[in-house]
DNA sequence: GCCAACGTTGGC
DNA sequence: GCCAACGTTGGC
């Protein structure tokens, strides 16, 4: 999952009432499907910081609660806030994950892009917009080797 | 700040 | 349903 650190880190999700929080404002189809049809609790989840100083992968979450609807979507007052989502029939949805680990280093797309298995990850294309892409078992092992 | 990539919108 | 225009994302 992918987030910017200057709106909301790694630190922040650890700093989080008890490292748990929802991960609101995803407003793009096909990362809104990847949540309803593929997290499940329990999962675990890359956390990558985009847009920023060092852009990688932060740290581990895991899936507490799956997808239910984003009431961002409801409130007028929300940056996140959209008129076709209502309360009868959401359009948006997210999920709970908990921070479960910082790790020492930002394992930076550069190495992500060194890592063979990650080759046909949309992460590595160029011009990757998708804020939650799935990993398989082999990539998710490859990408833990070099996590600390 | 630039620009490529790509999603969304809206006129037809 | 097509496609041009436009807006946003994200790496550099």
């Amino acid at each position: 999952m992918k987030t910017e650190p200057q709106t909301f880190s790694i630190d922040d999700l650890k700093k989080s009432k008890n490292s748990i929080s929802s991960w609101d404002g995803v407003r793009n189809y096909q990362a809104r499907n990847f949540m309803k049809d593929q997290m499940k609790e329990g999962d675990l989840v890359l956390i990558y910081h985009s847009s920023c100083k060092e852009i990688g992968i932060a740290g581990l979450a895991e899936v507490v609660k799956e997808a239910y609807p984003d009431h961002t979507s409801q409130d007028k007052k929300s940056d996140y806030f959209d008129p076709k989502s209502t309360k009868e029939r959401p359009i948006w949805y997210m999920v709970d994950v908990k921070w479960l680990k910082t790790y020492n280093n930002i394992l930076t797309l550069n190495s992500i892009k060194e890592v063979k298995e990650m080759s046909e990850s949309p992460i590595t294309k160029k011009g990757n917009r998708l804020s939650i892409v799935p990993l398989t078992e082999k990539q998710f092992k490859s990408l833990q080797k070099l996590l600390k």
